[in-house]
DNA sequence: CCCAATAACCTAACGCTGTTCGGTTCTTTG
DNA sequence: CAAAGAACCGAACAGCGTTAGGTTATTGGG
């Protein structure tokens, strides 16, 4: 077989695949052979339209990220707009768990991530912020969520519990909340993303400055 | 060449290699092969040792968090406790920052990291905070500290600040601050911690209990 | 309208990876 | 003193990302 007459591939769909797969069977289980196969064609082929397995896979992060919702800023409330954009964001990770290396790990080249970042800056530095703490806040906000992804309770124990019993007395009640370690997850993103929010509040309070100009400087 | 007459291989000198190859050439270097070169073997003999790499991988792991002090939390101070044991956690993944991967995914099986676990969440509820409590806290403790150390901005932009400018009006000043970004890392842990503990203080005053037996149960 | 360029597929191969097998020699145990 | 096991080796396996070179279909310029 040569040129097909209609193109076999797509980026679009080379990205939907990839991600099925990798949501699937897991981000090590996916390989340039395994992704052709799904899409029956030859691992060659694929570097048609990604020049490397990387590109492509920076680009399926991209295209998760890009659900984040950030308009939530609109409003002058930069407490509404950070809880907003943070549980926009964690959702968007929750969707697709097995990528969450792929985006917690690369440098931030991508499009849609520099969007956001962008969005958040601008909508702090406009409810009052100065620019250094926006900086620094929307920094600790990504570090809540993509920490609270990472480091869940959900995956960061093992199955057996039994394993720890005795052992450890201070965690063995801990973990017999195990079956119930996804709702612990989104309790303590909560309870942390409160109690930051909470704790930033005075903080504005002391260095607030009259919103000026966003975008030129 | 056979068995030798003294063994020139050993655990610990096979994690010791592999950490110091990690922190040199970073992670996706370090092969079986590479690290057998560097001690002077043959790939296979490291098998002998470790069942896989993964093994060796997650006992590099747990050597690095073991040196994390959880020994604050000996004192009644919760706030204390958790503020030291952050800023340790933190300052050990920034000693190894290519190792991180390693310890921020692996499910938490770590010997090392269940001992302070268990340190962490004996010490809160020590102090006076319902178990539930302590269970979200030190989640969300490591939300922080693992959160500011993989999505640091020190590595999670481009260094070509050129890419930014113009594009992203709202970034582009901030960015400008690209050769202090260890600086704003720091910075920003240090106030997400702080609000952070700032936002908790008020809870505990309201879900305080009397400090029971801290290991029965 | 046709020819050149390009694009989209293919097969085959390269060098690398983690890991296993079977062999040899040394050390330890009974 | 024999048997068991441990620590090394060389060679090989299957799978990986990627590249080279070939073939055919489409597209753009004279």
């Amino acid at each position: 077989m040569a040129r097909p007459k209609t193109p076999l591939l797509s980026k679009p769909a080379i990205r939907q695949a990839a991600l099925t797969l990798i949501d699937r069977d897991g981000l090590e289980k996916l390989s340039m052979r395994r992704l052709a196969q799904e899409l029956d064609v030859q691992a060659a082929s694929l570097y048609s339209h990604y020049r490397t397995k990387e590109e492509l896979l920076s680009d399926v992060a991209n295209e998760v990220i890009a659900h984040v919702d950030v308009s939530e800023f609109g409003g002058g409330d930069w407490r509404a707009g950070l809880a907003a954009w943070a549980r926009s964001y964690r959702a968007a990770l929750d969707e697709h768990p097995n990528l969450l290396p792929v985006i917690a790990s690369g440098p931030g080249r991508r499009e849609e991530a520099l969007r956001r970042a962008d969005a958040v800056h601008g909508g702090l530095v406009g409810a009052g912020w100065p620019p250094r703490f926006a900086t620094m806040i929307g920094a600790s906000t990504k570090y809540l969520v993509v920490g609270a992804a990472t480091h869940s309770f959900a995956r960061g124990f093992d199955d057996d519990v039994r394993v720890y019993q005795d052992r450890y007395p201070n965690l063995s009640q801990a973990h017999r909340l195990a079956e119930v370690a996804a709702e612990i997850d989104e309790d303590s993103f909560e309870l942390a993303l409160t109690a930051f929010l909470d704790g930033l509040t005075p903080v504005f309070e002391k260095v607030r400055v009259e919103p000026a100009e966003t975008s030129e400087g």
